[in-house]
DNA sequence: ATTTTTTCTTGTCCTAGTTCAATGCCCAGC
DNA sequence: GCTGGGCATTGAACTAGGACAAGAAAAAAT
């Protein structure tokens, strides 16, 4: 039994002994190591991962070539891309590279349907992580447009305290949508009060 | 029967007709004449509506008293707000209102439940709208982060090619995250070239 | 320990987009 | 047929943030 990732599951649809079980036979644990890029551009996204141990950014590259990271996740979170196949035409951008040693319990599309098939409420509390997600990236969006860069990186503070300490800031930089440059003025601003 | 729906919900799951008479009956017709708020800010929104005619606009207002419009909802799209409980501190600052007399069919959260436990199925189409909408989010995240205005704007367009001959021109600045004047300039560049 | 690479900071100049008018337009209500 | 209130446009002055360059500092590799 995996304790942390039942934690996670049970945190909105409370399930039984047997279904946990039955759940945790579907996932493969897996360790990859650091700098190791799991997901490229153009690939389809054959995984659902919740990280276990370590730490992993998901980023797009746009048309004129930056990075425009998009997830941050670290322990106890999910990290995939569901992107698929909304706009056919061009292929996702999309690249999830691990930033430290990790250690993952991954679902396949096809593991997920088979425990969907065993334990159909399993669709409910992924649906509701799913709803979570959404909350979350249309927080993001809303403040992405409507606050400055300084506001932003104090949101960004508050809500993700240890990631400072783990990540390049420039990555933070990227997550923000502003330069580094100007990530490292605003610093130097804040620090001044 | 509400073909109109059932096409809607059958894009991604295949349902029979007994699960779509049953899907029909747990939804509740309504007219909403033009220009009503349908959510108040902090308001829990009880509702889950499918645009069957009409045009909406859902809204937040941030910290200066600026409005900063995160979808329109037109014909065949769906209209809720599912940022519930993520941020339980600052009840939520959302606003939906009708931009146009509308006719919606509607789920409350109850009647939500009621369908799932006669028909799971739905459960799954639910999740797969609810990815779509993630990924539509993201994508839109991603654009307003590495993208110029007047791109922005030109995207805008060709995802919505309708949506500018029915609502205000400073609603579409308010989306895009730019002031209206400067759409407005933006506009008068694009027509010079 | 020292070299090499990556990251962070600071300064200068520059541009996309904002703010604040002022003007004209359109159309809803009387 | 007027009239008043939201809308869009345009211009001028301003500002947040970007691009570029050079150096310092830190981390990784040898």
């Amino acid at each position: 039994m995996y304790s942390q990732i039942n934690n996670n599951i049970s945190r909105y649809v409370s399930f039984s002994e047997e279904e946990l079980i039955t759940f945790n036979s579907f996932m493969e644990y897996k360790k990859v190591p650091k700098k190791t890029i799991m997901l490229h551009e153009g690939e389809m996204c054959n995984f659902e991962a919740f990280v276990v141990k370590g730490c992993v950014r998901k980023y797009y590259i746009d048309a004129n070539g930056f990075e425009v990271i998009l997830q941050f996740a670290i322990e106890n979170a999910w990290v995939s891309d569901i992107s698929f196949s909304i706009y056919e035409t061009k292929p996702s951008q999309v690249y999830i590279e691990t930033l430290e040693d990790c250690e993952f319990l991954m679902f396949t599309p096809e593991s997920k349907e088979e425990l969907f098939a065993k334990a159909p409420r399993f669709e409910r509390a992924f649906r509701i992580l799913m709803q979570r997600n959404l909350a979350v990236t249309q927080n993001r969006l809303f403040h992405t447009i409507s606050q400055t860069a300084t506001e932003k990186y104090l949101e960004f503070l508050e809500l993700y305290p240890t990631i400072p300490q783990r990540v390049p800031q420039h990555y933070i930089a990227s997550y923000l949508g502003i330069s580094p440059e100007f990530l490292s003025k605003v610093r130097a601003r804040i620090a001044k009060n």
